[in-house]
DNA sequence: GGCGTTGCTATTGTATACAAATATGGACGG
DNA sequence: CCGTCCATATTTGTATACAATAGCAACGCC
């Protein structure tokens, strides 16, 4: 089972599974013992998830000390994505150069897993996000940066990708696969140009597909 | 006084300090426990402090929990410099549009301080480190981003700076406040892309003067 | 009635005790 | 001599107890 890991990662887990779900809407306090009785583990470990949480800017820490959900306004968004397609673009750029024919493989094989979650009779959201995710953590993986990888881990994009895909529809998860495919033939090429280029338009492209396909729901995305 | 902070706090500059002043150096394992001695406080803030210096790659985790202290190499090195060009110049095309004139006149009452700091019989190397330390917070801050204000500070410059700082020539210092008024004029314009053009070449360059000034030495310096 | 003060309560910060996991070193057998 | 395995020691993970601090409300004072 999987709730053999320690009792911290469970805690970060399900305190941001509490956050995303909506079950603690942004702006509600946060506190450790209530927090801990939820969890189930004791105040130490829901202390660590806290911290890490507030780095990654699920939560917020007032004027002193105590944690609230953080607040997503429309502009944050916007700017998380902007973040988001300039670090991951640079991510492809240094990943044409040092990827490896095995990753390479993989990439093939988890897009067209990705292409054939959109071609059933209903779409396969869930598996989209996922194959989604596990393309670019590989690309990331590629650009063998920790220090990179490091601060896309902190970019929130679960919340975000999660309820972007939703607004998809098929002709837009059929583009996104398309594009991934076309990253691909970038890193074939090893041309970081080409590979910067393709990922900076497909994430600024699915930001504004998702902008664009309901406006009013943008700020309703949490996060700060 | 200013013990007055917190134990994590206090653990957290303790710690960091000795990895800094080489005291801990590159690999050398880090115990809770010793440290906890060392800092004067439990294993409890030590703990946070921990979690903190390891988000910020100050300290790697190995195959299973144990911490040690990062080893930076050239790549490394390098790849942290383009990183901050990258998030600081977007910083700047962000602080152009948003900037106060208050904000603005303490820019310039800080390049002021910069530059008198280099013009005496022997450069203020100290002073010109925490005054250009200033101007980049106060741009950063400007920019009004959040998450990327907490990615700018995770971004371990003081090892860096401190270091390249001390083999700056003066005409290399000049040169730098130079580029800051350079910026503080993109600024008043409210230009991004000047803004962003002048941040981008100002930390290339500083980089690039670092690194020519001496290469062997670039290695050395501490991180992961 | 306004307003500061005081005591209480809720919440976070720190220390310590204990449990679990991991490395370490030596005995043993090949 | 080398590797394996077990006992032990070291180190990290978690729980709990306690301390300090901030918020809040009732109370009295002016």
């Amino acid at each position: 089972m999987s709730s053999m890991s320690k009792a911290s990662e469970r805690a970060y887990r399900e305190i941001r599974g509490l956050i995303l779900s909506g079950d603690a809407p942004a702006g509600s306090p946060l506190t450790e013992e209530a927090l801990a009785d939820i969890v189930g583990v004791s105040r130490t470990p829901v202390r660590e998830a806290l911290r890490r949480l507030e780095s990654e800017l699920y939560v917020v820490r007032s004027d002193s000390q105590r944690l609230f959900v953080a607040a997503w306004g429309r502009d944050d968004l916007g700017e998380m994505f902007t973040l988001r397609a300039m670090l991951e673009a640079h991510a492809a750029a240094r990943a044409a150069t040092r990827i490896t024919l095995a990753e390479l493989e993989e990439l093939r094989a988890v897009n067209a897993r990705l292409a054939a979650s959109v071609i059933g009779p209903v779409p396969d959201i869930a598996g989209f996000v996922a194959e989604n995710r596990r393309f670019h953590e590989i690309v990331i993986a590629a650009a063998s940066s920790p220090r990179l990888s490091a601060i896309l881990a902190s970019l929130v994009e679960q919340p975000v990708v999660r309820r972007t895909a939703a607004r998809y529809d098929r002709s837009e998860l059929a583009r996104s696969g398309h594009e991934h495919g076309e990253l691909i033939q970038a890193f074939a090429a090893q041309d970081p140009a080409w590979a910067t280029a393709v990922m900076t338009a497909h994430i600024r492209r699915a930001f504004h597909a998702f902008a664009a396909a309901d406006p009013a729901a943008v700020p309703a995305v949490p996060a700060v």
